[in-house]
DNA sequence: TGCAGCCTACTGGTCCGACCAGTGCACTAG
DNA sequence: CTAGTGCACTGGTCGGACCAGTAGGCTGCA
């Protein structure tokens, strides 16, 4: 404890500093949405780097989604507003290398959509319930498959919305679009898809009922449990376990 | 629905269809952590683009955290094992960029780690059960708050990895670390640290206490009235309301 | 005067060739 | 057999070049 705590010097890379001041100046503000960048040849100048350094600096902000550029485009790179799609990029990378199991991704979006149920029903505005219940009456009208599945989506989100909490809206939506690209082609596959949409928009009328009458953890097992038996199936037996531990 | 659907032509820049290769070969298994790719020069005949080309694309894969290059190593960029680090910085930029609250970050941790201590009450082994125990007893030897604060993170670590979920484990990590860095400052000027790493230790040894009984949501709420009583004085009165929602 | 169409200046995407500091390995000298 | 040295090669950076594409100003026609 005690003497003077050097910290290493890290050999920092040109393009690296270039990614610090860009990327800072975007989370600080000072450059917003839809505001341009500089164009290559002026940034380089500007940072006294070549354009390999600046263009390689701009390939990482980009991968990071925080900025996009277009050939041709007079006005240099664009300054994006904010997207999960890094965050969402990431994820799936991380589901694929870390090889997470289509169970560990359904328990999380119990975990995660069941309290964003159990806050939607304390926090949730009139507005929002009757968004809801329009997701639900959609549902209920749906054409087809996809657009039901849209709807559902749709429901879920103003949930999420109503939750009051932007990471936990953001996360269930990464998670469920990983989720349904993973089963949407054995869900294409379903024997008897009027039968578990029936079921599906029975679930959503009694969550729905259970946030109008602001019972929180009324909403948040019943979530649970239509999360259960929407993706029990595709769900390999031996981990259905681990599942159900979430329902008490 | 309809006519045939035509995929818009995106043109797609070379360096993205060095990067998709690459990724393909690492998230296939092809290519293993550990594993060097060739060297630049190498990739730029096999792929039959430039070397700018080559290191754009580099630039991208690093900057997702699949590989990683030393400047002067022989063998080439090294493939990664997969770390939870892009996760990281794209949640972090997300914090900052979507301005996440540190009260949001807080009511996300409570739900995350209370499923994670619910989960491991049914599903730890003896063996993790032990690990808990030692590390409160290291909180509860700890010299300084800095160890303190080690041992309070491994605890929570292990309870995260007896959940059984990877992506439980990972976010609550992610997050966690966000969340000391926001409140750091802060926690290092606290007035009383001895009496509120009692409380701490105190909380801890209750949880392990529901977790080793097999009581899921006791351990859970244990989990998150714990939290609550950590965090809440560093959140805004005003949205300490929206914490309080989870404490039922 | 108003608008359609062309032109130009500039953009990003890609390529090439060059230099440098650093690394690991093989080879050499002791 | 080991310690030390050189070399071949690496990634990082630079500069210059060409191309296709875009936007906006300009021209010329109606």
């Amino acid at each position: 404890m005690g003497g003077p705590r050097f910290e290493p010097v890290r050999a920092v890379r040109a393009y690296e500093r270039v990614v610090e001041q860009v990327e800072e100046a975007i989370e600080s503000g000072s450059l917003s949405p839809g505001e341009r960048l500089p164009s290559e040849r002026e940034l380089m100048v500007q940072f006294s780097v070549s354009r390999s350094t600046v263009r390689e600096a701009l390939r990482v902000l980009q991968a990071r989604g925080l900025v996009r550029s277009r050939p041709g485009d007079p006005h240099g790179a664009e300054v994006l507003p904010f997207t999960p799609a890094a965050l969402h990029k990431s994820m799936t990378t991380l589901a694929r290398v870390a090889e997470l199991s289509l169970a560990e991704l359904v328990q999380f979006r119990m975990v995660l959509d069941s309290s964003a149920s159990l806050l939607a029903a304390r926090l949730r505005t009139d507005g929002q319930l009757a968004e809801m219940d329009a997701a639900v009456g959609r549902m209920r009208a749906a054409a087809d498959h996809d657009a039901f599945v849209a709807e559902d989506v749709a429901f879920h989100d103003v949930v999420a919305r109503a939750s009051g909490n932007k990471l936990i809206q953001i996360c269930t939506d990464v998670v469920r679009s990983i989720v349904l690209g993973l089963i949407s082609e054995k869900l294409a596959a379903a024997p008897d898809k009027r039968a578990l949409m029936r079921q599906t928009i029975e679930h959503h009328e009694e969550v729905l009922a259970a946030v109008r009458a602001g019972d929180g953890p009324l909403a948040a097992r019943l979530t649970r449990e239509a999360m259960y038996d929407y993706y029990a199936d595709y769900v390999p037996a031996g981990e259905r376990p681990a599942l159900r531990a979430l329902l008490e």
